[in-house]
DNA sequence: ACCCTTAGTTACCATAAAGTGCTTACTTCA
DNA sequence: TGAAGTAAGCACTTTATGGTAACTAAGGGT
């Protein structure tokens, strides 16, 4: 858990403590955590390994935080199977497909800019 | 091979930093900087010593940093007027406004669903 | 008897980021 | 004379975070 009562960076609510824009943008900022998402939604349910070995050079420890808190924000649902060895399952839930709309967004507007940077930077170079 | 917007939510990269759905996130994730951005959209232009006055407990150097990326990212413009004293003055700039919308759309989900689980907790407090 | 598997946990270390305080430059005002 | 005021810059300290590696559970295979 994240403490934010130190720095409180809140815009919208005057309650001091916690904003729900500040709490969704402090989930998904660590490195990783939009990549975790992007999988579980493009590859549909996948087990802890199968994450793992997709994301590389991402370790046990690190990916099991970010999974422990996007399953505390509802984003992913986590299906534990008690056989010999365990079989963990992690999925998108009802909220993770909800915040990918808005996630678009933000990644067209993104793409968008860079593509507009690039161009830029070109028809400087050529002069 | 070229529409990633359709589905992906981390087009071509895996590797943090270079997606440009995660350059548009790190940017974001302060402390502080969507303080900075609700500030400038709601009250408009401000000079920085307002800017940090209205922030409370930040420190010079954080909110410098913060303005520093926001401008070169090209969502706040900085406009420096050599008088002595100094004055400088940030306000949005177009690609912040465009953000605005995304963020609003984030915003709107991380209220519903903070107002979603008060009122689980407070239904299953009363059994 | 030993090693393999999965899905972690724990301890420890290195680095990055945030916070604090001091300094600058120049003019006006007291 | 010198304090005040603005927008930082710089050096230093402290905290947070990510990474590495070792270790666990419990049974099955060889």
């Amino acid at each position: 858990m994240k403490d934010t009562s130190k720095t409180d960076t809140c815009p919208t609510s005057h309650t001091p403590g916690q904003c729900p824009l500040d709490t969704v943008l402090r989930l998904l900022m660590g490195p990783w955590t939009t990549y975790v998402l992007w999988l579980l939604q493009t590859e549909g349910p996948l087990r802890f390994g199968q994450l793992k070995a997709r994301m590389g050079r991402i370790s046990s420890k690190v990916l099991t935080d970010r999974l422990r808190h996007l399953e505390a924000a509802q984003l992913i649902t986590r299906t534990y199977a008690p056989t010999i060895p365990p079989a963990v399952t992690y999925a998108m839930a009802a909220r993770g497909a909800e915040l990918k709309d808005v996630l678009d967004g933000i990644n067209q507007l993104a793409v968008r800019w860079q593509s507009e940077d690039e161009a830029r930077a070109l028809s400087q170079a050529a002069e």
